[in-house]
DNA sequence: TTGTATGCGTTATCAT
DNA sequence: ATGATAACGCATACAA
């Protein structure tokens, strides 16, 4: 039991060669090694059960091969699957993936940027939107400046308050599609469940939303636009609401900011006995795993996540290599009609 | 752009002190230092945006701060409310979590498992259960036994293979106590919609729902018992098989190995027409937070996942400060019983 | 209380 | 082709 993990050292050493020899064979340099060399360091290496010190590597190479995922909250579907290509692409690339949960509150977002800038992370991802709230903003300039200085990458997966590479998914022209979608069967009262007001995507989907109507001629009536917090509660409120209107101004279809919120508009209204969509027609947005298994299944603006999060990772590797990328890219997302709308 | 990200001897410097005080200061040790050195220390760290190198300081310090947890899929809910609940405490103590996807292939854990022993990872938690393929067990038992030669940590949180610390959920008396459950409701025939053959935890539900078949006197038909995957998709083949049996044979109630296997047997048979649980019961395990929102909802066997998870860190960190830890803990199931039962 | 020097494990530079 | 050595950034043993 007695010895630690072999280093170098050890290896060159019974391998009878200098550590320079046995770094250039372990580190698979390029530079020349005899073949008479190389074998031995290979079987010292072997016989030690030698594992490379990353840490050493890094501190030496100045790089990490360490990136990070900022989430609001992993155990939200949405986050995981943005996650989950994140690692994909990372794993495939020999980078090792962190996942960061902020609750969305800027100052756990900050100190794990800071923590990040610690660790020398080669690169971080924010898989969220920017936060609207000015009092962190020079804060984060400030340690974002830092780490791109020191050569890491950032990218954002959804309109950033900073200026940051980014791909976005279309939340504008998405929710105006779905919007024009109820228009076009026949809605004339259409509700809207916001999102937190201080997320820039849940605006864009609310400006989508209120596009669609202006370009239809149809009013945008403030009552109804529901406030919503993109969780199950923020529905389940919503649906509350909605049963309290007169019926003659009780809208009939209900967009609910994303998907979360939607299941909870719909089991707010089944619990209280309201049928879908023959008495109201309901839709969400980011076409999670789940919103084909709920019943009935789901209307939703259909995202493609993991997807999204494999181009984040993608685009943050390719900064690492110094190739030029879009400032700015955004992915389409298309209509997953099924049944909850008619 | 000039400089790069200053080091603690530019801190020193411009502090006008040494290094050693420099460290004394910035890395919080106990060791004293006046108070005039301390404040030139700070002053110059804030001044130049010091950032200690986490690299260089696991380097030195021989621990990384690092730990990971291995799941089978991220983006499952299972898997990502335990990677929550271990990021949580994580956090809390100042480690960073690295999530590693495997998609159950032993071949990816391995892999995994070389990559955070080169990083040096103080500890890792197996989300899942251990894997049954005795070719990769060698292989398993070494890597696994260096790093914790090392001093690294491992803890799973399921029945593992190896001899690990463990803290396991009671999968077999969960399964036993619905299915004991179903039993008392009056059924007589109830099927069951199995895991992956090669999963511990998936075989020990199962035995759970033939012990408590047994202990009630009623056989075991292997008819009744369905391969299943531990996804929708074998939920949905198992609905469809569960068509195909003739009235007089058809069971009354069908029990999932877990929720997303019922959320498919759910799906495949109200498509079908079935109504729930008019005509049949269907139960599941896990109670996945989307288990109360879909239609009707569901009744399942709850387990604390991101308590899993919380509990899983704390047991990890209570290793890594040299406690004495139980080798085993079995934490509890309890009933959620919903409306798809009856 | 402060400073000097060494080592953590690697890799790149510079001889040889 | 090989080897000695400096340096990456930090924290500690030891000396003062």
């Amino acid at each position: 039991m007695g010895k630690q993990t072999a280093s170098i050292v050890d290896v060159a050493k019974r391998a009878g060669v200098s550590v320079a020899s046995a770094s250039r064979v372990l580190s698979g340099s390029s530079y020349p090694v005899s073949d008479e060399t190389r074998q031995k360091v290979l079987e010292a290496a072997q016989a030690l059960d030698y594992a490379p010190n990353t840490l050493a590597r890094s501190l030496r190479a100045q790089r990490s091969n360490l990136i990070a995922v900022i989430v609001g909250d992993n155990a939200d579907p949405y986050f995981a699957e943005i996650t989950r290509g994140v690692e994909e692409v990372a794993n495939e690339r020999g980078y090792l993936t962190i996942v960061c949960n902020t609750d969305r509150q800027s100052d756990r977002e900050l100190h794990y940027l800071r923590m990040l800038q610690d660790y020398r992370a080669d690169g971080v991802i924010f898989a969220g939107s920017g936060l609207n709230e000015p009092e962190y903003l020079e804060q984060f300039e400030k340690i974002i400046e830092t780490m791109q200085a020191r050569g890491a990458a950032i990218v954002a997966l959804a309109q950033h308050t900073l200026q940051l590479p980014t791909i976005q998914v279309d939340n504008f022209g998405g929710a105006r599609a779905m919007t024009r979608h109820l228009i076009e069967q026949g809605h004339r009262r259409i509700a809207f469940v916001s999102g937190p007001t201080n997320l820039l995507v849940a605006t864009a989907r609310l400006q989508g939303y209120t596009a669609a109507l202006v370009e239809a001629g149809l009013c945008v009536d403030s009552d109804l636009i529901l406030p919503g917090n993109f969780n199950r509660e923020g529905g389940e409120q919503a649906a509350h609401k909605l049963a309290q209107f007169a019926a003659e101004q009780r809208p009939s279809a209900v967009f609910a900011a994303n998907d979360e919120t939607a299941f909870g508009v719909l089991s707010g209204l089944s619990s209280q006995g309201w049928r879908i969509p023959a008495d109201i027609s309901i839709c969400g947005f980011g076409d999670l795993p789940m919103a084909s298994v709920v019943y009935p299944p789901l209307t939703t603006v259909h995202i493609g996540l993991r997807e999204l999060g494999r181009s984040g990772a993608h685009k943050l590797l390719a900064q690492l290599q110094r190739e030029e990328i879009e400032a700015n890219e955004i992915i389409p997302t298309s209509l997953s009609i099924r049944c909850t709308t008619s």
